[in-house]
RNA sequence: GCCCGAGUGGUGGAAUGGUAGACACGACGGAUUCAAAAUCCGUUGCCCUUGCGGGCGUGCCGGUUCAAGUCCGGCCUCGGGUACCA
């Protein structure tokens, strides 16, 4: 008998399917549709095993939704533009495009042989001229509808590298790559108008039922709303204009115990300041200094300004503020101004400490509660306070009744308005970088900024790095030095004038590329038909990293799309389910120099926790695969050593989709072993005399009936591990089985069958051994019959008080006084009961007696 | 700090409120073999017991229920997300 060799079997049936052209998606009105996407990938250059497990789940569903009726779309693109091109050229020359498109090519190669039925005619990078050029058709349908403007905005630069930096980049204050020192700087740049529909976006979150509850929850945390007193503090001894100052807190309840004032040193207040005393002006730029990211602010030290400026409390005016301008103060949140009430806000009890100012309690706690000494009190949600200085409303409640009171109260007083805020801000696009899509207009000296022509689209990068043009090897945006790039004529009075050289955040590149796949050739962003007939995505699959930016960006390009006309209005959320992956993780192995600095070792040289040489190797828990900690396990070495079906098997069987599963040698060992008796099972049953009799085909097939169930269950719930353990079982079911030929072979079929989403290769195998007709791919899914996925006699475990005493054997359609009986009159049961009589009976059909006693 | 999640054998994990530990790994025993590989069969939550059998057991404490891994209340631990957000 020969052997299972999946080298010898998988390159013959991707052959198959693509001489009989399975997955190429064409439109059918007769047929349901189903789209199933996976997040497309950045190409890095090579394919890694969260991609095989990603790629390997969505082709289960789609290859399940074929074999269900559907017609199924299933496109593959890269998300191609982005800094690591650019990096790369910078260190080892080269540019960025040919980098990006021998890696495209090296990964398509990597991918194939995965055997995913991907319609690979719908391909497309981001990077492809005929795809940012749409995008820059929509930028300009954007703009014209206002979701795109133009705004000065803070960010992180890198006076070396001239260049802008994301938060991420900023490592202790320095440029990744330069090591400066980083500053904050103003630049004008492009926004979209994300905020505008930030209540929307929260809104909507409700409708998306199969959508992770932790990314709704994440993405609502995001957009954040909150609901406070928007109103207006007089102020005393401030410049000509500065009258008053606008204010938002969602605690108007603790205004009676403002003690102070705090404005943002972008404040125009701080800048008018600023303008006139140099002191002010050297405080504001310290607070500028210093990178905007998490890790910085945390670090920096809390420090204001004292203006000299007063404020008066509208509602106690012998209190005056003081003015500070202060570090810690956004002016991308709120109005940019807070007041501060230290006896009930731990940070501005610490500021106050600092600067010496007043501590007035507002509330205590409601029972034996004292004044604020020694930190502010801040009561917990919900929970009940006496008001000692009230605004409004009764002595004691919660929080959150005095904030209804408390805005209610000062609308009445005529002291500003309840207002709804959000945390969302809008999404700056621009950046000044090379790789990545330029934006379409141009600055004339006459006209100002000007919409390029939609006929002139795409603007395409130059590419020519022949003549030194382009040049990667010093820092700052290629683009900004090209000689000839930027000089254009303006699209409206056609003087000589000036492209934009920022290029748009990759963000927006995969913020519409899933509508994009409906139609990738289209000579507009998309069309009406295939947008219509496509659109939404059934499935989309991806990492949870995604959950916020990506997923939101998304969210807000659909609905922007659909009012520029580019979507139908059904489509404005784009994903009707998702479902987010775990990593696949590994074993980290390591051994040590003299010095016990640790070295890291490749998994493949390692057998039975030690090297070659024998040395001991230390073993360290499970993480992320990562090149520095050198435990990554190559797909394409696994699919040398056992065939891509066995990788596949592997990454949905061990672990909950959801959650990481970790690789294990001997885990892929075990999924070969299976594939292999599955084969072997296939190879025995074909050898059979095909009038062999038998002589349990009712229970093979019953038990054949009740894997169709269980593993439609499985695929349609997303619980691939639970599909597989039931598969496994079957398995053994059958491989025990001494049914007839018949029998044998039509649940051989059906085994191909189930597993054939998981595994198509070696099932199109079998499928073809056994007989069947044309492809597995094509032949429609298995039907359970609900009669039989019940036994004739089942086996009813019987409770004595919730202890499990005995079990019956019954037959299935028993009634509950026949089953009753029987269970009394078991030898261990009236054990038991010792001769006492039962109280109550319980009997649960086909499951379980509980006999209480 | 705030918001989510998760805690089940040696390991990954399974379980519409109804036999906890399916399935797999690992381990142990056996068959086959000159030997090995491969393959196949069996055992495997913990404790007591020669056996029959019994007791305990899903992070901890309590509750609801005939019945709780599952539902409710209160904790503990771990993981993830997020924040000078006024």
């Amino acid at each position: 008998m020969t052997r299972y060799t999946p080298s010898k079997i998988e390159e013959h049936w991707r052959q198959a399917w693509d001489a009989a052209d399975t997955f190429t998606a064409r439109r059918d009105e007769r047929k349901p549709k189903y789209y199933v996407l996976e997040m497309f990938p950045y190409p890095s250059g090579r394919i890694h095993m969260g991609h095989v497990r990603n790629y390997t789940m969505g082709d289960v569903i789609a290859r399940y939704k074929i074999s269900t009726g559907h017609n199924v779309l299933h496109p593959m693109g890269w998300d191609a533009f982005g800094m690591p091109a650019e990096n790369a050229a910078m260190a080892i020359g080269g540019h960025p495009k040919d980098w990006t498109y021998s890696n495209i090519d090296d990964m398509r190669s990597q991918m194939k042989p995965l055997g995913l039925s991907i319609d690979w005619s719908r391909e497309f990078a981001t990077c492809d001229p005929e795809y940012y050029g749409q995008q820059q058709a929509l930028f300009l349908d954007f703009l014209e509808a206002g979701l795109v403007y133009r705004k000065n905005a803070v960010v992180n630069w890198d006076p070396v590298d001239r260049t802008v930096l994301a938060n991420e980049q900023v490592i202790d204050g320095k440029g990744w790559r330069s090591g400066a020192e980083v500053e904050r700087r103003e630049l004008t740049q492009w926004f979209f108008k994300i905020s505008d529909m930030a209540g929307e976006l929260l809104a909507a979150l409700d409708g998306l039922d199969d959508w992770p509850a932790k990314v709704k929850t994440m993405q609502a945390n995001w957009i954040g709303k909150s609901r406070g007193l928007q109103f207006q503090f007089a102020t005393e001894g401030a410049p000509e204009g500065f009258g008053s100052i606008e204010m938002y807190t969602t605690r108007p309840d603790t205004l009676m115990g403002a003690t102070f004032a705090a404005i943002s040193a972008d404040h125009p207040l701080a800048k008018a300041l600023a303008a006139e005393q140099s002191d002010i002006a050297a405080f504001c730029d310290e607070c500028r200094k210093g990178a905007t990211n998490e890790e910085a602010m945390e670090k920096a030290e809390k420090i204001g300004f004292d203006t000299g400026i007063t404020l008066v409390n509208p509602f106690q005016h012998d209190r005056k503020l003081p003015v500070f301008i202060a570090n810690f103060v956004l002016m991308e949140y709120g109005t940019g101004a807070i007041y501060g009430c230290p006896a009930h806000d731990q940070r501005d009890f610490e500021f106050s400490k600092k600067y010496n100012l007043d501590i007035v309690d507002v509330f205590v706690a409601e029972k034996d509660g004292r004044p604020v000494e020694t930190e502010a009190y801040v009561p917990e949600k919900g929970e009940t306070v006496r008001y000692i200085r009230p605004l409004a409303g009764p002595e004691v409640m919660t929080g959150f009744d005095a904030i209804d009171h408390a805005i209610a109260h000062c609308e009445a007083a005529g002291v500003g308005a309840g207002v709804e805020k959000y945390r969302l801000r809008d999404w700056g696009l621009s950046r000044q970088r090379y790789w990545g899509c330029p934006i379409p207009v141009v600055h004339c000296a006459t006209c100002g900024v000007v919409p390029e022509k939609k006929e002139n689209l795409p603007i395409e990068l130059p590419y020519d790095n022949g003549n030194e043009a382009i040049d990667f090897s010093i820092p700052g945006n290629p683009l900004d030095r090209h000689p000839t790039w930027r000089d254009t004529p303006c699209p409206a009075c056609g003087a000589p004038a000036k492209r934009e050289t920022d290029t748009m955040d990759t963000f927006v590149d995969s913020s519409w590329y899933y509508a994009r796949f409906t139609a990738p050739r289209a000579e507009t962003p998309t069309n009406q038909g295939d947008a219509a007939y496509w659109m939404n995505v059934d499935q989309y699959i991806g990492g949870i990293e995604h959950a916020i930016l990506h997923l939101l960006y998304s969210r807000f390009f659909a609905r922007a799309m659909e009012i520029t006309g580019h979507l139908p209005k059904s489509a404005n959320e784009p994903f009707n389910a998702l479902f987010t992956q775990g990593m696949v993780t590994h074993e980290i192995y390591q051994t040590r120099d003299d010095k016990g600095r640790p070295i890291y070792h490749l998994p493949e040289d390692v057998t039975d926790g030690k090297l070659a040489d024998g040395t001991e190797v230390e073993i360290i828990p499970s993480a992320k695969m990562s090149k520095s900690k050198k435990n990554v396990v190559d797909p394409l070495n696994i699919i040398s050593k056992y065939g891509a079906d066995t990788a596949r098997w592997f990454v949905l069987s061990d672990s909950p989709p959801e959650r990481d599963v970790e690789w294990t040698a001997s885990g892929a060992e075990a999924a070969f072993k299976h594939l292999s008796r599955v084969w072997s099972l296939s190879a025995r049953i074909s050898a059979m005399d095909p009038s062999t009799k038998g002589t349990d085909d009712a229970a093979l097939t019953r038990a054949m009936h009740k894997a169709i169930h269980d593993v439609t269950m499985g695929i349609e719930s997303f619980g691939f591990n639970a599909a597989i353990a039931k598969l496994y079982s079957f398995t053994a079911v059958l491989q025990k089985s001494k049914a007839s030929h018949a029998a044998q072979r039509t649940a051989i079929m059906t085994l191909a069958q189930l597993m054939s989403p998981m595994t198509p290769h070696l099932c199109e195998d079998i499928w073809a051994h056994q007989g069947g007709e044309g492809l597995i791919v094509n032949a429609p899914w298995p039907q359970a019959d609900e009669a039989l996925l019940v036994d004739e006699t089942i086996t009813m475990p019987i409770q004595i008080n919730g202890k499990r005493r005995a079990e019956i054997q019954v037959a299935a359609d028993l009634t509950k006084e026949d089953v009753e009986k029987i269970a009394l009159a078991n030898e261990a049961v009236i054990r038991s009961l010792a001769g006492t009589s039962p109280k109550k009976v319980i009997v649960v059909p086909g499951r379980i007696v509980n006999v209480v006693a």
